[in-house]
DNA sequence: GTTGAGCGTT
């Protein structure tokens, strides 16, 4: 009621169009249509996190997040087919376009062998573009490694290229990612309840690839019943909320990934702000529409730099930067051993059995998949 | 048994 139009684009570079709302404040998907032909939703970027949100959508009606559409612009969503092409030429214009002024930022690198010391991070980095930073942070008393430190480089193409793949550094498989980036809600990852002990994360991965491309399973350890689950594209996280699927015939229940308990900030490179400012709570898509994979785009171009290793992983892939990926965690074991049940990794392979259905084709990739380390068999599942 | 590791002495 309060805005008798909303503003929406094609993508967060064009110039948005103004679309009418209905008297009681929801947005027909048609009338965005009318204008975006072929648009099957909308997405917006939060100007508190910068993470791109769903806008909810029920049987072609558009609901405002929180009850008001703010002075935002909104995204259009495209389904599958149409996309292909497009987002093709979208994701190098991303590119094109981030390489002129995309600031870097420093990047934590997580998982270092205690040995390892600036000059080592530098040498290693420095193969991927010039360096400007390196850090290693130590315990003031003893001078020890805390296992983790900072890399910044000059170039941002860099920066992604690093954040998408999985380091071998001193003999550790190591992980870069934008520091504090865990608390920016994720709506990409699934919380999957009441899990049984003997699910594993390469079999949940298996199970829920027939939604889409999964970018990460995440089984807590010890044992607690639940895990999570990333995919490449927010829309299939997003229309599997409130479902119960059974797995290995146990009925487990999905619903949103919480933010992770951190305080954050957030860097804001370049994204534009809107007013009104958010607070918690997000709009769930149960359209249960949309559950193919997509192409590369440049949400999913965000994503991968927020976290997950799946997209960018095909990136390094085609520029031969291929790391054996998928070691299965990225556990500590220096001192001690505590092997945790999670692991990232882009694609898999070499798995015998399938799920019944498994629509999910990743079209034209096929990234290596290191160990998997559970060799698990049985395939009668239910769905 | 339904919400995840570790995040920077400037």
């Amino acid at each position: 009621m309060p805005y008798l139009y909303i503003r929406v684009a094609e993508d967060e570079n064009e110039e948005p169009m103004e679309i009418p709302s209905e008297d009681d404040g929801t947005v027909l998907l048609s009338s965005v249509a009318a204008q975006f032909p072929g648009a099957c939703g909308l997405r917006y970027r939060n100007p508190e996190t910068q993470c791109l949100r769903g806008v909810r959508l029920l049987e072609g009606v558009l609901y405002a997040p929180e009850n008001d559409w703010g002075n935002l612009v909104y995204i259009v969503n495209y389904p599958k087919d149409n996309k292909r092409k497009m987002e093709e030429i979208d994701a190098a214009s991303a590119v094109k376009v981030k390489r002129g002024f995309q600031k870097t930022s420093d990047l934590i690198v997580l998982g270092l062998p205690w040995k390892t010391t600036e000059q080592d991070l530098k040498d290693y980095f420095s193969t991927f573009g010039e360096v400007i930073m390196v850090q290693v942070k130590r315990d003031l008393k003893t001078g020890n490694s805390k296992g983790f430190g900072f890399v910044r480089f000059t170039d941002y193409e860099t920066q992604i290229k690093v954040i998408a793949q999985r380091h071998l550094i001193d003999g550790r498989w190591c992980d870069c990612k934008l520091p504090n980036s865990k608390a920016c809600p994720d709506d990409r990852k699934v919380f999957v309840g009441r899990c049984t002990e003997d699910m594993t994360a390469e079999e949940l991965r298996q199970y829920f690839m027939q939604y889409g491309e999964v970018t990460d399973v995440f089984i807590p350890k010890p044992f607690r019943a639940f895990a999570f689950v990333t995919f490449a594209d927010h829309q299939v996280a997003q229309a599997l909320c409130g479902e119960d699927l059974i797995i290995k015939g146990v009925s487990v229940h999905i619903s949103n990934a919480e933010p992770k308990h951190n305080n954050s900030r957030q860097m804001t490179e370049g994204g534009q702000s809107g007013a009104g400012g958010f607070s918690q709570g997000y709009g769930s898509n149960r359209s249960g529409a949309n559950l193919a994979g997509m192409g590369l785009n440049p949400a999913m171009v965000a994503a991968a730099l927020q976290r997950s290793w799946g997209v960018m992983g095909m990136l390094a892939n085609q520029q031969g930067l291929t790391t054996a990926a998928g070691t299965a965690s990225t556990t500590r074991d220096q001192t001690f051993s505590s092997a945790s049940t999670s692991y990232s990794g882009p694609g898999s392979a070499g798995v015998s059995w399938v799920p019944g259905t498994n629509a999910a084709s990743s079209g034209g990739f096929s990234p290596g998949f290191g160990n998997s380390a559970e060799p698990s068999k049985s395939s009668n599942w239910g769905i």
